[in-house]
Parts: C-alpha cells; sequence; structure tokens
DNA sequence: CAATAATATTCCTTGACAGGAATATGCCTG
DNA sequence: CAGGCATATTCCTGTCAAGGAATATTATTG
C-alpha cells in the first residue's frame, strides 16, 4: 500500500496522530479510538506496510511507533507544488538541503 | 472527495503533475495520459470536487489549472510531522510565515 | 500445561471507486 | 438549424478495501 492510500483513510491519519505522543502499545489505541480492536490492528497492519509505523515488541505487546520516512517523501512530491503558492519555499528547500 | 482521497489515485496525481506546466484543455491532457476521454473526464471531475483543480471556459474546451490551496492543506497537515524526521524544519516554518 | 491477556488473522458482507462503452450536452460553423 | 467537435454524464461491471464477528496466535502466569 503505498503512503496515498495509506494516509487517505482517516482512521489511519488519527492513528499517526496519536503515534506522534510516542510509542504506544496496540491496546491504547484500541482504547483512545473506541474501535474494535480487530480494526484497529487491520489498520495498524497496513500502516506497516506502507512504512508509516515501526513496531517494538515487549512481551505480548506490540508497541507502534512513527516511522516518517514515508511522510518525508510525500514532503518531497509536495515540494513540486510548493512554489504555486509560494515562491518563497523555493529558497527554504534549499536552505534546509544544505547541512547547516 | 478530500484531497488525501483524490491524490490517492496515480492517474490524478499525473494530471496533477500535467497541469504544473500551466492551464491545458481538458482533449490535451486526454493526448498526453493515452487514456479514454470519459476516463480523464472523471478524474478531472474529482480534482474539481477536492477544490484541486480550476475550470475556465473557452467556448467548447474547458481549460483546467492547479488549485493549489488543498495542497497547501496538506502542508498544513505535514507541518505536524516534520519535527520528526527533521527538527531544523520548524525554525524553517517559522521563517517562512514572517513576510520578509 | 491450563488459563488468560494482548494482538493478529480469517471469513463474510457491503459500499466506494475505477474502467469501458455508449450516450448526452454545449458550443461553434456554415 | 444541421453537423461536428470538445467534453461531460450515465450505465454497467469488476475489484478492492473497510467493518463486523468469530477465531487463531503468541506470551505470560500459575
Amino acid at each position: 500500500m503505498s503512503i496515498f492510500t495509506a494516509i487517505a483513510d482517516p482512521v489511519r491519519r488519527d492513528i499517526l496522530a496519536l503515534l506522534r505522543q510516542g510509542e504506544q502499545p496496540a491496546g491504547t489505541l484500541v482504547e483512545t479510538l473506541a474501535l474494535p480492536q480487530p480494526n484497529v490492528s487491520k489498520h495498524l497492519k497496513a500502516l506497516r506496510e506502507a512504512g508509516l509505523v515501526r513496531i517494538r515488541i515487549d512481551g505480548p505487546r506490540r508497541l507502534y511507533s512513527l516511522d516518517c520516512a514515508p511522510l518525508a517523501e510525500l514532503d518531497t512530491w509536495l515540494t513540486q507544488y510548493r512554489e504555486f503558492w509560494s515562491g518563497k519555499l523555493d529558497a527554504l528547500g534549499d536552505h534546509l538541503s544544505r547541512s547547516d
């Protein structure tokens, strides 16, 4: 599943937002989202396949955390369009690519 | 259709990429994409509903052009995640928001 | 190893969407 | 207004992904 498809689902975007708070076990996500556990588990699988989350195993728990590499790709994709709503952003991109 | 759903389709992303070259009639997009005209027309409708393209009518032709407002929203959404792959980007965002 | 907790997987049904084919609409020219 | 061009819409079909329910897997504890 591509990142574009992965973030097209609102539940998955909610999961990503929750993971901004840091690593969390699947069960916590289930509680917070108030959705059926299998439902959440399937979305987590989709996010994993898109490379957007990482799993760390802690006994019976699976601790999920963000992996933003695909989001960085999305950012790169967006870059092609930034000049259309702000001419200044090109300069910014240049600035950032220099490792200062 | 939300912007997330709109850009989930590869053909629609191709259309957006073509429109970076500037306003184009639907027929030109059909030729370039080498897809059936009704197919392209339906994708253009979806992009219109997502607010990603504008129409300008020129006689029998419909001239399509980019409207990046939704992409700017996507950029805002992404901003929440930027710190996860680069701490420097926050500073960059600050820089840009100042109208210098 | 039995029982339980945490999570994943499977099966099924349903709804959304993409593509193809055919047709409709709107504009222009003569 | 008849005809043709450019584009949109409709209808149909197949596919895919989401949700619900039930079940399987894995790990821990006693």
